[in-house]
DNA sequence: ATATATTTGTCCGTATGTATC
DNA sequence: GGATACATACGGACAAATATA
């Protein structure tokens, strides 16, 4: 038994290539749970009967496609079905986890104050160098990084930010203590970027993967400009949403 | 004279970096406009005094923001600032385009008649394997590529979308022809992707810059689905935004 | 159409300052 | 202090793509 029973050799379609669809269709199928291990390369290798560079081509298709994620030393996982994430007036990262039954997270990676920039002043209708409340913050769906965050608040009105915020993980909350029982959207602009080394560290993702960039500013009940953010979304794992 | 008057070394701030904030200061200074070319690697060094190495490194870090773009043999041209692109029930490209003071073009670049895939299935309400039109066409702005689309439009209803398509370079115009005059946007999907071989070839962009990948459908004035599909627009040519 | 010059891309080096352990 | 790793800065040669005569 030289294994490899179910590939078509010579057929117009390449080996690695009938191995990523076979995995692919095991994780389809429900046989590869989200968050399991595959294999090993050598266990592919052998189940397989093809060389181990072969069994790789195929994982880094897979990589590609964003249906699983190697790590170096530990294995290859499969990846969650990516967080279909609706872009509105009322958007809150909680909510919208919860509401597809994942545990949502918020930590406090750092904060400072300073004096805003022109974007930031010019979002939040302030002027440049007034003082802002700047905190830096990742946000974990069932363990797993989807986006890191920097916001910026007025000051004083909000210098309890970021105390709020690290003692229960969520924006809603701390604002909530300084005054703002509600926010809403008032505009987001989505761009896209490749990961680079602050991107790979706080998302758990090589540098070069695509990641969604997206700048939003929210609004008090009155209409005035309460929070500007710059979020990066690891995009294999989140589906923007808008309408429909 | 060595050049370099305007350098300050040894003060924490590297060279090419200062460079690059020189350059930077000049295109958002309107001292090079959008389209010209910069001046040549030998004359930047020679002006600021520095290696030839230290001005690429300057100049890498401007293509990684987007900001110029260089062609070998050519030189390195000042991007166009990102086109606005609104998301709504009513998104026209080439509205979007004019609105900006630029001029919209559209190209078939080829188009088959096939059977509905799942995924175009479930979009337009179809059967699997029920005959559609695939069409794929580019998307430009002052002749600068934005993005290009692969679309899917049910049969027999949509047979004449490819001829006046291709004449027209409007989809507007191709669906009217087709008794429908008014659609709008009923779902939208934003994702990113890093750019393959035929995003870089179609949108003139180096493998690996990042792409936005939009899946939408558009719907008939009675809301029945008219139009399935899948967008991949230069990320750095483009800005989304929704609301606001 | 062909040849030449221009311009960027890549590779081989060397040396130095800085941060870290 | 010493050893080490890394980014910065510089020098030169040639390849590859483009522009021009």
């Amino acid at each position: 038994m030289t294994g490899g029973a179910m590939l078509a050799r010579g057929r117009g379609v390449t080996v690695w290539r009938q191995i990523a669809e076979a995995i692919e269709a095991e994780i389809a199928g429900g046989g590869l749970v989200p968050g399991t291990r595959l294999p090993t390369e050598a266990a592919l290798t052998e189940r397989f009967g093809v060389n181990r560079h072969t069994v790789r081509q195929a994982v880094k298709s897979l990589v590609d496609k964003g249906l699983v994620r190697v790590t170096q030393g530990s294995g290859t996982y499969v990846e969650a079905k990516p967080l279909s994430y609706p872009i509105s007036t009322r958007t809150r990262f909680s909510e919208i986890v919860v509401g597809q039954a994942r545990d949502p997270a918020g930590r406090l990676l750092g904060h400072r104050q300073a004096g805003a920039s022109l974007e930031i002043a010019e979002a939040l209708d302030l002027s440049p160098e007034d003082p802002v409340m700047l905190i830096e913050s990742a946000h974990f769906a069932d363990g797993v990084p989807i986006s890191w965050a920097l916001a910026a608040f007025p000051l004083p009105r909000f210098a309890e930010v970021p105390e709020v915020y690290g003692a229960t993980g969520s924006i809603t909350a701390a604002l909530s203590a300084c005054g703002v029982p509600d926010y809403r959207r008032a505009s987001t602009r989505i761009g896209a970027a490749v990961a680079d080394a602050t991107d790979s560290a706080r998302l758990e993702i090589a540098e070069g993967r695509p990641v969604l960039v997206i700048d939003s500013i929210n609004v008090d009940p009155d209409g005035v400009p309460i929070q500007w953010a710059r979020s990066h979304f690891c995009a294999d794992r989140v589906r923007l949403t808008v309408g429909g």
